[in-house]
Order: C-alpha cells, then structure tokens, then sequence
DNA sequence: CGACACGTTGAGATATATCAAACGTGGTGG
DNA sequence: CCACCACGTTTGATATATCTCAACGTGTCG
C-alpha cells in the first residue's frame, strides 16, 4: 500500500487533477480556491479513475465512503420510474463534484451515470472530516458548491413546472452554455454536448420524438441547432429570452456569461437589482 | 441595545424557540442536535419574529445578513414566469430552515413566502459563522439539512417530469404526511395542509381546475380527501403506490414513516437494499 | 346581508404522447 | 472495401392529458 500522503500520481495524472481543481467555482461569487486550499485538495485525492460512456458510477441508497470531482466529460444523476422511463435529476460539467452530496447524506438517493467517457478524481470521505476540521474556510466553500447544486435543481423545478417544451430545451441550453462558459469548455458561440435527443427527453421530461421536433423548430427559428453532439447558438438573445434564462441562480461573477458573450466582454458584478 | 449573549426573550418566547430547535433533524438519519448544540443555536437566536399569512419574506436576489428558523406555519420557495404563473420550489414545514441557503449564497434565487401566519427564529450569518469556525460537527449537521432540501428539490424534478396530474398531487401528499410526521405535526391519519387548490396547483405544475378534478379523483379512489385545510388519508398504500412514493430521499430514521404508520410501529434503520 | 375569494362544473382547444414505419449513419466483420 | 447491423433520427397519423375560458356555486367575514 502506498503511503496515503502521496499518492502515487504520474506526472500528467497529477496535473489534470490540478487542471480539474482549478476549475472548482471558477467564476463563481464565492472567491475561488486560495493556493493552498487547491493543494490541500490535491493531496487529499487519491485516485483518478476513467469510466466509459453510459456506465452507472454510483447506485442510489448505496452507502458511500468518498466523493469524485469530474475532471472531464458528462455526467448526470437520474431516477427511473416504474415504467422504465428515467428522469435526468441534474447534468454536471467538469468541475463539478457530482457526489459530494454523498459526504453530509452518507447515500444518495438518485443514480450517477456516466453520458460520455470520463475521468473522476476520488476524494474519500475521511479526508473531507479532516477539512471540516481544520480548514472552516475551504469547508464552506464546498458548502457553497452543493448549494449551487440546489439552485440549479430549483430551476429545474421551474422549468417542467412553468414551460412549455421549446423553452425548457431552450433554457438548458442556456444554462449548459453558461457554465460550460464559466468553466473554460466554450468554443466561440457553440459547445460540445455529446447527448443523445433522448437524454434531451430525459432531462426536459419529453420524449424523444417531440425533442426531435423541437430541436427542428429552433432551427427553423434560427434560434440554434444540435447535430452531432454539437450545439451551435446562432441567436443568444433570442434563444434566452425564449427561454426566460437569467443566470443570476448561477452565482456567476459574470453576468453575461449567461450566453451571447465572451468572459472578457462581460461587465462587473451582479448582485442585487430590485 | 441589550446585551447580544442574552436575547431578550420572554420565558413563553424562549420555550418557543427552543420547540423549533428541537425539532430541526428530528427522525434524521443525522444523529439528532446534541444538548450543547441546542443550546449553542438558542444562544445565537436573536429575534422572533410573526409574519402573516401570504406575505413575501424573502425577495429573490436581496442579500441576506441572517437565516431564519421555521417555528410554526407554512413557508413555500417560490419563482414567478412571464405570464404571471407561480411555481412553488419547495414547500416548509417547522423545524425546516428554509433560507439557511443564503448563508453559503449570499443571496437567494427565489422568492420565499408565507401561506399560513408563521413564527420564525431569525439567526444572524455572524452567529454561524462564529459555529462553522468553532463547531464543525454542528456546521455539518446544518449543511445535512442543506443537503435534505436538495434531495427533495430532486423528487420535485422527477415529480414534475415523468408522473401524471394525480401521481404529482398524492406525491406531495405523502411527501408533507411523512415530513410533517417527522416533525411531530401529524394528527392520526389526517394532518393540516393550510394550502389553497392553486397553491397545489403552484406546486405540481398544474391548473386549479385540474386541480379540483384530481382532488375529486382522488377522493372518489377513497384514497384521500382534502377539505378545509384538512388531508384526511384514507389509504396509504394505495396512495403511495399511486405516487411511486418511496420516502428514502427524506433520510428518515424510521422507514415507515412514509405514511402509513405512527413513529411507534415503524420498523429500524433505512439504508442500502441494493 | 352582501362581497369577495375560493371551489366546482362544462365545453372546447391544444400541446404533447403514443404508435409505427422509414431513414441515416457510424462501426464491425467478412 | 463492402455489406450489414445497431442505434439513433425523422416523419406521419392518431390519441389523450391537461389547459383555457366561462359560468355558476358556496362558504366566510365584515
């Protein structure tokens, strides 16, 4: 066994790990990680792992002893139904730390899918007590990061409450490109998204076939199109205001990174309007 | 100013807040607050505050200085559409914190209203700062409760997306039975719902009409009847399986408690079936 | 007693689901 | 390199859950 405090990372194993670290709360209201809050994280993975596209990574109810950040590619938490429909609960980006509800619920109660292949930086729990512990500042911040979580769950919540199918796919590709965009993975005015029309379906609560219909619509409308794990936008404006998207429940210290502008375009805070 | 290590409570007042206290994790898998911890929270509590019924809290997007406690009363999240449509984010019960979200955000995303009269225990972020400094395992069990806010978020995503009218509607009804039985609020096989039907309507993405259709369905199922206030639960089981309801996402110590059963006839612990 | 909010019922409209079939298209093995 | 297969996409026809609009009923409270 190796010893814990230095995990047995090849050079470019530790690197995407730091690259994964650097991308927690990027851009986010909360300040970003201090030097040695990004090192103190660092040394407490202890294992990179790879899982291939459409794998179940973590079974709902199950107990878990540690918590994965996303260093690349997409994942999603999910329900299934009884009728073998499922529901996409929430998509997660690199960056994110799909499972650290897991630290403060000890199970999860939803499954963790894998969409395309992707790598995962594991985090055991034990070493999240030690945080808690002796760093309240880094703690809170991952506090802040599930929070984060609830917020894009409220919106979901809205979103198959009050909108009709064009506008719910409209709005989460919105959202998609905002934080894609917060987290550095944003080509000019289009991103990958290497999901099929059916996890659309999955995620809007439609099925494939009216996705299919919708996602013709926008383009018709000129709006954006979807081919080949590829969403191009072609109207932001348009395709926001359809979608009735503001960002602010993403906490983003860029306002505009909602859609149409590059980082560098945005201007200063955002905090309260009314 | 009086001193701020002795709120000026009354003995009634003080008794009060200690109640909601103690009813926060009540029947969590959460090991319940220890007597220093309640202490500790009582000690941080400075005001008590009464609100009427349909009033607006919490304004989306205000920062917030304090969190508050939910003592007595119903307190509903809320995110309002274009069109003058509401939908309900996430319905309070006592012993719920339903802005304990702004402490780690700063501000919140939605809306927070009243829907009966409520009394509310209000705890400046100062405070729990001065707790997640010196007191991480108190820091954590609030961060738990952070966390069962966003699991249930996550039923109310599959709610809305994959069940019809009637299944959203017995959801909620079970989901409130358990969380209010939990919490000590349930009334044999009946408990107090101060909800109008376009409150329900708010809540599960329908219609009043609808609503009142359902409720009659439901009724004339010999499933549950809602009148005046009042869901009298007439057969769990078939209720629950109508809702696919299963309460694992609530973290109940007792099982059971999903709607049936009183406390006492529940079974033991919850956890990992598969 | 009257007013106002909420509940109830009906008829008709519509968004989305369902079912079924045809059509790409990328990968694999012969 | 081609043929084929599997999987996802596209299209059409029809079904249905839920909405919309509008009227009427009922309880509560001043």
């Amino acid at each position: 066994m190796p010893d814990a405090t230095i995990p047995p990372f090849s050079d470019v194993d530790r690197l995407e790990i730091e690259r994964g670290i650097s991308r927690i709360l990027r851009q986010r209201q909360i300040a970003p990680l201090t030097p040695e809050e990004r090192a103190l994280l660092l040394s407490s993975a202890i294992e990179l792992r790879n899982v291939p596209p459409r794998t179940l990574i973590v079974r709902r109810e199950m107990p878990l002893r540690e918590s994965t950040l996303l260093l690349s590619g997409f994942v999603v938490r999910a329900n299934d139904d009884l009728r073998g429909g499922r529901q996409v609960l929430a998509v997660h980006v690199p960056g994110d730390f799909p499972d650290l509800h897991a630290y403060p619920l000890k199970y999860l109660d939803h499954d963790l899918r894998t969409v395309s292949a992707v790598r995962l930086a594991v985090f055991p729990h034990a070493a999240l007590d030690e945080i808690n512990r002796s760093h309240p500042g880094l703690a809170q911040k991952l506090w802040f990061s599930t929070m984060l979580d609830a917020s894009m769950h409220r919106k979901w919540v809205f979103r198959l409450g009050k909108l009709s199918a064009i506008a719910r796919i409209a709005h989460f590709f919105c959202e998609t490109a905002a934080r894609l965009t917060a987290a550095g993975l944003r080509d000019g005015d289009s991103y990958h998204l290497p999901f099929a029309q059916f996890d659309l379906a999955d995620i809007c609560g439609l099925t494939s076939v009216h996705v299919n219909r919708v996602i013709r619509d926008l383009r018709e409308r000129e709006l954006c199109t979807f081919r080949s794990s590829r969403l191009v936008i072609r109207d932001a404006a348009g395709l926001a205001r359809l979608a009735e998207f503001s960002p602010s429940y993403l906490y983003l210290t860029l306002p505009g990174l909602a859609i149409g502008e590059r980082p560098e375009e945005a201007g200063n805070q955002a905090l309260p309007q009314r």
